[in-house]
DNA sequence: AGATATAATAAGTTTTAGCTGATGTATAAA
DNA sequence: TTTATACATCAGCTAAAACTTATTATATCT
């Protein structure tokens, strides 16, 4: 292959002298003596196998070989240049992808979040992947996404999380349950009543069970089911209690489908946390979305 | 701009480990070490201002700035391998092209030539422009053509000419010419006819008159005619008769429109001459044409 | 003919590209 | 826990690249 030990610098004096027509000019124009030139012009024709112009007196004309490389040689800076403006935009937040995996309990508020940051950098592609929590941290341990949001980082696995939202836990009830209208109610009391919950490994299962513990009140489960639509469901039809992020019941409170107890210590206050892998460099996108 | 730095060699190995996923498996194909592709790999990020890779433990990933780049880096070298065939094209002589000036005495007989020539080299272009000799002069000093054929070589110019096929001249007149039927004539008898010649400078006429000058017999020049056909007309309409090269009337002497006069001294062999500019490289193609 | 402009060539210097080998570190696999 | 694997880092070497200055050779312009 002749053009196998072409250097990027034959290829730009080349072109500016084919450009130019003159040596002398380009050696003037890229700031250094035509001798310089000619010896670029030189190891490029030796490479190419053929002469690139012709010398016939002092003018200078490019050969069809010349011109046949002149093209290409075009090609090549100009797919440089394009590199170039592509990382310029990368770096400037002008463009670029933030992949994002959130437990499905932060489905209900990212959105907005995502709205408000879109304001802000409207050229960002954000794609979102609502996943339970074990799923979440398997993106996040693939390097499928950049960053995931979730209620608690996960310790088994190096990463950096960092608190940003409040999130705030409470029990539910339907509206017609006789607690509903209580006030102040007691943790023993509550506990009496027959809960629907998340199942083992869920976050907000986890929530639960350590603040029961940390009252030392046992609490019977009447239920598990996997998925937050559904335990609203179960309560609404008086099926039992349950206890929720209160960003997932927004709309339920509003229509008054779903009651929130007024028991002591609740609500508990949780913390959204935003992770990603330790060892990864985060873009300048994602280091952004996590800044904001 | 960042990448103004990067180095072709950079690129093809940056390519080669975002194609393998693997440095190691990277620097044994390309027949390196492995701290060898860190090093390039990590100058190229420090060109591009970003990671290009994400090391997440043994595992390789490319970043969103490594896919553009890798993207650019493809076309380059896809480019430059182009460029590799093209050039490779020219040197076999599998297509290129040759710029073609000949006198128009020699039309006659050079569309024959290249025909034979096309046979060897059916994918090269042949450009082929008929002019007086004067325009043809010009044509090879301006460099629009690679090669000429003419009667002699220009002795203003520096030019490299070599004869390469004969060329005979002879005296004509029409079939009806008293001496039309004579034989061994003199050259005093068919002095005094009427001569109808080229124009001064042209090859025909130098040749003439070097004819008469040798054997110093005075020629009556009767009328002067700036194209081979007019002159052919004229010996025909029996206004004289002419000198000229016996490639331009073949035709006519087929068809015994005109006839060659049995003078002594005639046919005058000159030559063709392939001429070329002596500081200009020829192509490969149009050596190949010369040698031919 | 002489002045001027252009490119080639030569020789020498400085810089740097491009390696290798040794070593360190982290991870995945056994 | 141990072992193997993969990448990063460091030090140091060599050859080549990239220039420069000086000089020569031509060709065009006055």
């Amino acid at each position: 292959m002749p053009l196998q030990h072409v250097s990027l610098r034959q290829l730009r004096v080349f072109e500016a002298a084919a450009t130019l027509r003159s040596f002398s000019k380009t050696a003037e124009l890229l700031h250094l003596t035509q001798p310089g030139v000619s010896m670029h012009i030189k190891a490029l024709e030796t490479n190419a196998g053929l002469p690139l112009f012709d010398r016939i007196g002092k003018r200078l004309f490019i050969t069809e070989a010349g011109q046949e490389l002149l093209n290409r040689a075009r090609e090549i800076l100009r797919a440089l240049k394009d590199a170039d403006d592509v990382l310029d935009g990368l770096k400037g937040m002008r463009r670029g992808r933030i992949k994002l995996a959130v437990v499905s309990t932060a489905k209900y508020f990212v959105p907005r979040l995502l709205a408000r940051f879109g304001k802000d950098y409207p050229h960002l592609e954000i794609r979102l992947a609502v996943n339970n929590r074990n799923s979440v941290i398997e993106q996040l341990t693939a390097n499928e996404v950049d960053l995931a949001i979730m209620g608690r980082s996960p310790q088994t696995l190096d990463t950096l999380a960092e608190p940003f939202a409040q999130n705030p836990h409470v029990i539910i009830a339907a509206p017609d349950h006789p607690l509903a209208t209580r006030q102040r109610i007691a943790v023993a009391t509550v506990a009496k009543e027959t809960f629907i919950v998340r199942e083992p490994g869920s976050g907000t299962r986890l929530a639960m069970q350590k603040f029961f513990d940390d009252r030392q009140v046992p609490c019977k489960v009447g239920m598990e089911m996997a998925s937050n639509e559904t335990i609203k469901q179960a309560v609404m039809a008086g099926m039992g209690v349950s206890f929720l992020s209160r960003h997932t019941i927004d709309l339920e409170l509003q229509t008054q489908r779903l009651a929130v107890l007024d028991v002591r210590g609740t609500p508990v206050i949780r913390h959204w946390h935003v992770a990603h892998l330790a060892n990864k460099r985060l873009s300048p996108t994602a280091a952004a979305f996590r800044a904001f």
